[in-house]
DNA sequence: CTAGCTGCAAAGATTTTGCATGCGT
DNA sequence: ACGCATGCAAAATCTTTGCAGCTAG
């Protein structure tokens, strides 16, 4: 269910031992997640962030192996309520997000108190919980000092509709 | 911020109220939300319905309309992790989500204790709380009896990737 | 009357798919 | 060598937009 917590990291084993071939594009995409700890990419992220390396995958492969790894649960794909899904590695500990409504960075967290909570109301109205999902949105320390904002670097950001940017990480 | 709570629901006034003419494809979109309260409607499933009474609007017209009534919050928009957008009428108390990702259908719920939790967490992290989205995801006390099942009648649904059905509303 | 709204058609954005070729095991 | 995987191109799905004509106030 969860990824092997090897510390020594071999990513062609880690797709193999999901029975799929360690090919190229797969070798790239999950080594990008794995350099970039914690960071939430989605398939657009992979595709320019791969091309950056001048490797040459097409996006229909990125989508392709994101979707294989998200079923082979190496990846959680998340929606934030966008438009978009987003990708981060499964550390096989669940978490929740807090995100910022500004320069769009996300960070974990998990309380028990409120795990505890959603079990007993699922229980309440007589559902088998099977999984759930839960997002602050707010402002973080740095975006809230004016001054400070012009020192953070968005990678790509546009805001849409619901007031949420688009892209889910900066640099 | 909130719609108006009056009892003989005069929708016309209530879109006006919001600086919108009462044209015929606005009055019957919220209409509908009205006619069926604490459902949640795509924009496909709002042309769907109009079409069903023989009301000729398009469906850009449907997604305009949707958009101006979440940006007025008359409604509110949720994504519940799908490729699509819900939308359901701003009652003006928040609430959460628990939806049957079997049959589709949604539940409304609040608890003060993981509201507080999150107010907390935001503190911690020096967050800005602005918002949050919370939804558990399981099987409703119906679909887990087998025999139930087939009494169950789905309005529309088809089950995507991530397991969810992309329809969250039954007859 | 006139600004705002709709229908229509086209385009934009994200994601999926069919098929021939290529590559991992 | 076999069969899965990729590239390529096209399509599917959801959503937005430009524009001309219509309509609510």
């Amino acid at each position: 269910m969860q990824p092997t917590p090897s510390r020594t990291m071999d990513i062609p084993k880690e797709i193999r031992d999901c029975g799929l071939r360690a090919t190229l594009p797969r070798v790239r995409v999950l080594q990008l997640f794995h350099e970039n700890p914690g960071k939430h990419f989605s398939a657009d992220d992979n595709y320019h962030l791969l091309s950056n390396e001048n490797i040459d995958v097409v996006l229909a492969t990125v989508y392709r192996v994101l979707l294989q790894f998200a079923e082979a649960n190496i990846l959680i794909r998340h929606t934030f309520d966008t438009d978009r899904a987003f990708f981060e590695l499964n550390k096989g500990s669940h978490h929740d997000h807090i995100i910022c409504t500004k320069c769009g960075c996300v960070e974990d967290f998990v309380d028990d108190a409120i795990e505890q909570r959603q079990a007993l109301i699922a229980k309440q109205h007589r559902y088998i919980l099977q999984t759930h999902t839960l997002t602050l949105y707010g402002l973080c320390e740095t975006c809230t000092q004016p001054g400070h904002w012009d020192r953070v670097v968005i990678f790509r950001c546009s805001v849409q509709r619901n007031g949420l940017s688009k892209c889910m990480h900066i640099r």
